[in-house]
DNA sequence: GTATGGCGTCCAACGGGTTGGACAGGTGAT
DNA sequence: ATCACCTGTCCAACCCGTTGGACGCCATAC
């Protein structure tokens, strides 16, 4: 019974401030302290005070008499994203190879059950990426989820949506909604090497996905996909975006490797 | 004689752990807690707690021994570029427009002396912009930093960079080095509607900005631009790049002044 | 006009985080 | 082997941020 969240001393001022500042990510307007304070069950004269030092940092900014996420933020988090190595590697390959440049194409990590998009390339398709780069996804929705998921050693899956039951959630008809089909699909994706979204996010909208292990630290494995109307989905078509998806992944793979 | 940092009561941790976050951030590698609290001059335990905190909240991870910056911040950069109206404007008219979806092109707000880059656009050219999102670079090296200089009331500029010497970074021998050619340029600037980075950024490239007013609150205005090897630049190519920029300017006031 | 409820600011007493130093563990040099 | 120096953790006394309520302000309601 390990209280895994457990700090010896606390430093309240920055748990809060992390939750004051996911509060107004999710705002759709501006919040005033009181607000805040009253939505968090902070006290009032407290969560003022971390609100003007955020400020100050630049995390937040007024905004029609409200607070809102500040600039800075962008600053930190471009900082995290030239952290990961694969990113920059990811955009140029994108660009040059035959199929994907010209169709849309995702880069994410696994936070626990979600996505979380580190990057897209946009070709000149009919379909925009609704997911911007920071966005969540459940990631059994979707073909970089599972084929991260798929990475996992075993049991790890069941551990986590065992532990989480709301994870399951079913965004088309075809949306998987149980442990055991999980652990079908992911047996399927191993062996095939990749993952496929079958119209399991967006109606009408397949998705392949590869994974890419080995990286070091935080993010030890990266996934690519690349996403396309069903309907368009000849099985040559099929066969060429795969190839590059493939591609794709071994190229990021390599740099990385020899280090 | 205001003190225009003075907030009432100080909450030492906020302002600690923003800190450690810049310093972190422009580590190329993972910093530990004491090597932390040395640079900063903090106390060694209080710095401990301070990222012990953060490391929960997800702003910082441990890698090799040290602390990287998290993957909650790219969430919380994303939230922030979400909220900028203008941006997802941005990439759809990028792709449509004849001779800027070839091109390369950015997306930047002024921030003091600066700009910092809120998206780019990256075309079939031969050019890879250098900048990524959330990254800084002097205004006055760039098209989209004099355009939004332009916009500033009168003296206001002048201000900014009386205050601060430093400000005139030159970059290549072209770069502005004076108070009074940056005011010349902007006041050219004004006249002819759009900003011209001659060579003053990177040798060889030029970039022409536009300025984009009246959003609302902390971006109360964006610049857009576009970036070409300047022996490229014949004067038909040179005035349908402008004709672009214009449109694509244009595209992103229209609909905010909607509002 | 007054009443009500929203907002953020201010204040003094309380309470808890901060602090510096001691401690244990690991690494590299001599 | 010892020494030196790094790392992060632990602890009790002290100090300073926290706290709840009072206050002033501005809307809107009646």
């Amino acid at each position: 019974m390990a209280n895994n969240s457990g700090t010896r001393t606390a430093v309240p001022a920055v748990a809060r401030a992390s939750a004051i500042l996911d509060l107004v990510a999710l705002a759709q307007q501006p919040l005033g302290s009181n607000e805040i304070a009253r939505s968090l069950s902070l006290p009032k004269s407290s969560t003022a005070n971390i609100c003007l030092e955020l400020l100050e940092t630049g995390m937040l900014v007024r905004r029609d008499g409200g607070y809102s996420l500040g600039r800075k933020l962008v600053e930190l988090g471009g900082h995290y994203l030239s952290s990961v190595d694969a990113l920059r590697e990811y955009y140029d390959m994108c660009a040059s190879l035959p199929i994907v440049s010209r169709e849309s194409s995702r880069i994410a990590i696994l936070d626990g059950t979600d996505v979380l998009y580190l990057g897209k390339y946009e070709g000149r398709q009919q379909i925009r990426l609704t997911a911007n780069i920071g966005d969540r996804f459940p990631a059994i929705c979707t073909a970089t989820g599972k084929a991260l998921l798929a990475l996992l050693p075993p049991g790890e899956v069941e551990d986590r949506y065992r532990a989480k039951p709301g994870a399951f959630v079913k965004l088309t008809e075809k949306s998987l909604t149980s442990i055991s089909a999980l652990s079908k699909d992911l047996a399927l994706t191993r062996e095939r090497g990749y993952a496929v979204d079958d119209e399991e996010a967006t109606p009408g909208v397949t998705c392949f996905g590869h994974a890419v292990a080995g990286f070091r630290g935080d993010t030890s494995a990266v996934a690519v996909s690349a996403t396309v109307l069903t309907q368009r989905l000849t099985p040559e078509f099929r066969q060429a975006l795969l190839n590059d998806l493939r591609t794709l992944a071994r190229g990021l793979a390599n740099p990385l490797a020899s280090r």
